[in-house]
RNA sequence: GUUCCAGUAGCUCAGCAGGUAGAGCAUCGCCCUUUUAAGGCGGGGGUCCCGGGUUCAAAUCCCGGCUGGAACACCA
């Protein structure tokens, strides 16, 4: 009756609306309460068919209706689960045994579409074809789909009309999910990633512990936070930029080794290697060194590397990557001296400013020796670390929670690693001087007041816990995201995080039809006005009346209403009654 | 934040020397009992991202905006 109403759908989604009422009135439920016991995967059956044994001959499975092939009173559609596909074969007199034809003629030909989830029960047998296949005897709604789903076509190998909108798969990742079941097999090899450190680290004894996410004092990093307010201790708080001062805490109060898997948050750019959301893991050791941590880090990667890939080597894009250990070490300032032709250790922050001059180094909004030296060493050096190579021995100024080298001046105990020219992960000897830590925090507020945003806060507390002693400890932070990425062979950090942050879609609020009746308008033209685009009052009292007018005028004609033309005057009138 | 690119049917895309909006898949109707990117015949489906301008006439040209992507900038 009032199909009108339903303008702002789809032609398709009225039709499988229709559908769920048809099923309604045969007495189905489309959204059935009972479990449905599944006693094997399409991937079990595909993997262990055997044409002798024939084994599978009483298989319950469920799944996503992905095709639908129909020939009259037999038909194949293909079952889509976790794992894989396979085909289904329903045969019209196999599925209804007596007079009434229904299931299969009105329900399974008509009434079932692609995307809806079933339950089957039948056989495995193989088609003229070859194609391994389940010969359904019966089967059952278990959840229909109103929308129809992107349709992807396969065939030998090649995919026809894939569903490649990176807005569309980020925002609706369940349709990226269905549709490219591929890119699961990411998401499972993050886990595996993960899971597979963890293994390790808990292998060696270390504790995994959670620590806060909302910080009074943001900490453990170079960046801008995110801040955010509780109203009951009346508190500005910060999301975490990094766990590390709290794990470091733990040290002090007498656990040996504590890791965590630590969602962080940055407010800084989005692009291909940065997600304002992402995940570390910071391990701390106590007794131990950078140098230690090294051979730690060399053991742990090439191990998770060999889990996922059965190998050490991988490709990422056409770069073959080798983890095998052990990994070339290069001093930091001596980077920059093989790749500047400069050598920069001693020199001071007005020199330093003039070489980065010389190189063309942007000098810009940078504040401090430290920040100059990153810089060129981003420019000039990272990209040349292909394969797994520490870069270690940092500049002090860039690095105020490591420990002073021991041997020499102007250094700190630390080491990155980098691989196909981006940094994997940062360790130290971490500093336990809280007399040293508290200079340096104070060097942190002087590069605040010179305008740089992102130097560190004071933490008085952390220093407390450093003045009652923490042992000599060594640190790690790897990003989880950018490891993934490496060993998935991903190249936007979008393709490893199942919902990367976008900008929020625009939700149009839609008045009731009542609303549009009682300002005046005859209750036949409402569902017009809103398939022109006016939702709601709002939209119609900033509305262009000639344009409205000339546009409902223009649907009127389009879709055949028995109406007149209406009046600039009667739209005027509209919005004079809108309060 | 800057530059470049894109936005047309449910999906993938064509149309852009301005002149009634197209294809394939999907969908709807009919035929078909081992098909497979099933096939055959017929039909329906569009705020051409939004707003403004130029014009007799704009999906197409111009300006502004929105959203996304890439590169830079920023950033471990």
């Amino acid at each position: 009756m009032e199909s009108f109403l339903s303008f702002d759908i789809s032609e398709q989604e009225i039709i499988r609306r229709q559908a769920l009422e048809e099923l309604k009135k045969i007495g189905i439920d489309c959204y059935p309460n009972e479990e449905f016991p599944v006693n094997v995967t399409t991937k079990e059956i595909i993997e262990n068919w055997d044409d002798e044994k024939k084994p599978f001959q009483d298989v319950k499975i469920a799944g996503r209706i992905m095709s639908k092939r129909i020939m009259g009173s037999a038909s194949f559609a293909d079952l889509q689960d976790e794992h894989g596909r396979i085909q289904l074969y329903f045969n019209r007199d196999e599925i209804c045994k007596g007079e009434d034809k229904t299931m299969y003629n009105v329900v399974f030909k008509k009434l079932i579409d692609i995307g809806d989830i079933i339950g089957v029960e039948g056989y495995v047998f193989r088609t003229k074809m070859g194609e391994i296949t389940i010969h359904v005897k019966n089967y059952k709604i278990l959840s229909k789909s109103l929308r129809p789903l992107p349709i992807v076509k396969e065939k030998d190998g090649k995919i026809f009309d894939a569903f490649t909108d990176p807005e569309q798969r980020y925002r609706q990742r369940y349709l990226d999910l269905i549709v490219n079941p591929k890119n699961k097999e990411v998401f499972k090899k993050r886990t595996k990633i993960v899971n597979s450190i963890r293994e390790f680290l808990n292998q060696k004894g270390y504790l995994e512990v959670e620590t806060p996410i909302l910080q009074p004092i943001y900490g453990g990093a170079s960046a801008r936070p995110f801040k955010t307010y509780h109203n009951a201790l009346d508190l500005t708080l910060y999301l975490r930029i990094a766990n590390e001062l709290y794990l470091k805490r733990l040290i002090v109060g007498g656990f040996t080794g504590v890791y965590e898997f630590s969602k962080d948050f940055r407010n800084e750019g989005i692009d291909r290697f940065h997600n304002p959301e992402f995940t570390q893991m910071e391990l701390y050791v106590a007794y131990k060194d950078y140098l230690w941590m090294m051979e730690l880090v060399e053991e742990m990667i090439e191990k998770v590397v060999i889990d996922l890939h059965n190998t050490t080597k991988i490709m990422y894009g056409n770069t073959e990557i080798d983890f095998k250990r052990p990994w070339p070490r290069i001093k930091f300032y001596e980077a920059i001296e093989k790749y500047t032709g400069f050598n920069l250790y001693g020199k001071t922050e007005e020199e330093v400013i003039a070489i980065a001059k010389k190189l063309n180094v942007d000098t810009e909004n940078k504040v401090g020796k430290g920040k100059i030296l990153d810089a060129i060493f981003s420019d000039y050096c990272e990209k040349n670390f292909i394969n797994p190579t520490f870069i270690i021995d940092y500049p002090i100024e860039m690095s105020p929670l490591a420990k002073k080298h021991r041997s020499k001046e102007g250094l700190v105990e630390r080491f990155e690693m980098i691989c196909n020219g981006k940094e994997i992960c940062n360790a130290y000897t971490e500093l336990n001087d809280p007399i040293d830590q508290r200079e340096r925090f104070e060097e942190q507020l002087l590069l605040a007041k010179r305008g740089d945003e992102e130097a560190m806060q004071m933490d008085e507390d952390f220093i407390r816990a450093l003045e009652y002693g923490m042992p000599p400890t060594a640190g790690l932070g790897i990003g989880i995201d950018r490891l993934t990425m490496l060993l998935t062979n991903q190249h936007s950090i979008q393709e490893v995080i199942l919902f990367p942050q976008l900008r929020p879609e625009k939700r149009i609020t839609i008045d009731e039809q009542i609303k549009f009746i009682n300002i005046g308008i005859p209750e036949k033209l409402v569902p017009i006005i809103q398939k022109a685009g006016y939702y709601n009052l709002e939209m119609i009292k900033s509305a262009n009346k000639e344009r409205l007018c000339n546009e409902v005028n223009y649907y009127i004609t389009k879709y055949k209403l028995h109406h007149s033309q209406i009046t600039l005057e009667e739209v005027e009138k509209w919005i004079r009654n809108i309060t």
